[in-house]
RNA sequence: GCCCCCAUCGUCUAGAGGCCCAGGACGCUGCCCUUUCAAGGCGGUAACACGGGUUCGAAUCCCGUUGGGGGCACCA
């Protein structure tokens, strides 16, 4: 299936994975699925120092949660494997030597501040990059530097006239080559640099579609020739892949998105708060994409079916914690019972009791809009009694005179029902005392829970026990 | 500084010349419901950055200005 479509989304396991990265993961996998097409898994791991284990696992960890699963890849191969970079050293070496025999590439010796220097001195700006010193470097001039002791680097030969493409999100865009250096494949120990190896394993991988950030949009017209050349020497014969450039996520305030400003923008921010695979899913894929003029709920089968990456717009989105809570919260309700029991089971500490927490979720999944709320909200049933403390804020909605009341007209319930408790409770404060029921109530959440904000006072007195909300009662009149 | 991209409510967006004195959602907010908090229902608030064109007609096309973002590594 030569002509069939082929994207990809190749992470560095240098550290968490943030929305953005999902966001781009997500559109490609829509863009594979809504096609039919393949949706590569690889790994771009050619900096040794800053790749890890650790953040190769959670990579293929998150992914697993997020349910974007890959038709090749790491731990499943593929007609393409290896789909790890550092695997990949052979095939990096072989295209190397020929670009090199093909007068694609060539040896350069220039540090970077000899560079910096040679811009200043003639009054140029330090900051314009390579200068293409060394591409006509003659076997004795390399020769007397490698004499020095040095190791050159290999640098691409960018060809003079301008790179145009059609972008799939932008439409044409131009750029001239002046402005784009020479640029380095390898490092001077000869290893590969991404600037090589994404783009030969684009192309050697057969990469239809290459849909990724915008911050990657300079590497497009270094990675346009490369591919070129690749083609040029028979080393594949794939088709110049199409672009597409995804608008930047940003974080609050315009700041662009990084773990250490905006822990929110990090996927394992978000799982550990309690968002769902869905709902975050969901909300990622608001942003630069719209389903329908008038809907922002959709499913996933639903994005699959009307996903197209031409669609999508171009300009930058801001992460919005409160609309993706929001729409959080609307996939928390839209979950079956036993569902969302089940994974909030998952979420919440091992030593909760278990039966609890069966009958206790049913009462929070409507007020929650991620799984880390329920922790709040239903602590007041798991902690220990000795640790159990009103939270100060609530403190001043107590009333000595209501808990009191409420304490004599429970003592004598002995079926310890929510239908019972509720019954003596509204006789004696809102019938004989003629107390607003809003009144009435509040004083007594307070003391039973620890909080304002909690789940249905009786349902949580019965699921508390009678011993237990009697002595919160009496802690809380003395 | 140079190169590239972008520009509709506070935010995410719909809008591909007349359907738009601009629609939806989040937020904020009023009311209803209500045992707290939510959820739900019914309202409200709020935008086409600016200036020139093109056209009978522009949020939609063109140019400029301004603003924002991205990039300019022997990181990816």
């Amino acid at each position: 299936m030569s002509n069939s479509i082929r994207v990809r989304f190749p992470p560095s396991p240098t550290g968490d994975l943030h929305v953005g990265n999902v966001r781009s993961a997500l559109f490609n996998w829509a863009y594979a699925r809504h096609t039919g097409g393949s949706f590569v898994f690889r790994i771009e791991d050619t900096d040794q120092v800053r790749s890890t284990e650790e953040s190769y696992l959670g990579l293929l960890d998150d992914m697993r949660w997020l349910g974007l699963d890959w038709d090749e890849g790491p731990e499943i191969g593929g007609p393409y494997a290896p789909y790890r970079q550092s695997e990949r050293a052979d095939i990096y070496a072989d295209v190397l030597r020929k670009l090199v025999e093909g007068g694609y590439a060539y040896e350069a010796f220039s540090t970077p501040d000899e560079v910096e220097a040679r811009h200043k001195a003639a009054g140029r700006n330090p900051k314009l990059g390579y200068d293409n010193f060394d591409r006509d470097l003659t076997d004795e001039q390399k020769a007397a530097y490698r004499a020095e002791g040095r190791s050159p680097v290999l640098r691409f030969r960018m060809p003079d006239e301008p790179i145009v493409f059609d972008d799939l999100v932008r439409g044409k865009t131009t750029f001239d080559t002046q402005h784009v250096p020479d640029f380095a494949l390898t490092r001077a120990d000869g290893s590969p640099l991404y600037t090589l190896t994404n783009p030969v394993d684009d192309a050697t991988q057969h990469i239809t579609h290459i849909v990724r950030g915008e911050d990657l949009m300079p590497s497009t017209p270094r990675q346009i020739p490369l591919h070129q050349a690749l083609r040029d020497l028979g080393i594949v014969d794939a088709p110049m892949p199409l672009f597409g450039h995804l608008p930047m996520v940003m974080g609050e305030g315009n700041q662009r998105l990084s773990k250490r400003k905006t822990p929110e923008a990090s996927l394992k921010f978000c799982r550990e708060r309690g968002y769902l695979p869905e709902g975050l899913k969901n909300y990622l894929a608001l942003l630069g994409w719209a389903i329908a003029e008038d809907r922002d709920i959709f499913s996933i089968e639903e994005m699959i079916e009307a996903f197209d990456i031409t669609d999508v717009n171009a300009n930058p989105a801001r992460f919005d914690v409160k609309k993706s809570e929001a729409i959080n919260g609307t996939w928390i309700r839209r979950l079956s019972t036993e569902d969302f029991t089940q994974r909030l089971a998952d979420f919440l500490p091992d030593n909760w009791d278990r039966a609890t927490l069966v009958a206790a979720a049913p009462l929070v999944q409507e007020r929650i809009s991620v799984l880390a709320d329920a922790r709040d909200m239903l602590g007041f049933l798991f902690v220990d009694d000795a640790q159990f403390a009103i939270d100060e804020a609530a403190r001043p909605r107590l009333d000595a005179d209501i808990v009191a009341a409420a304490l004599g007209a429970l003592e004598p319930v002995t079926e310890w029902t929510a239908q019972r408790i509720e019954a003596a409770l509204r006789n004696e404060l809102v019938e004989k005392r003629e107390i607003k029921p809003r009144k009435a109530f509040v004083p007594l959440y307070v003391a039973v829970t620890g909080k304002t904000a909690a789940p249905p006072l009786f349902e949580s007195m019965e699921l508390l026990g009678r011993e237990r909300s009697l002595a919160r009662l009496r802690a809380a009149v003395g």
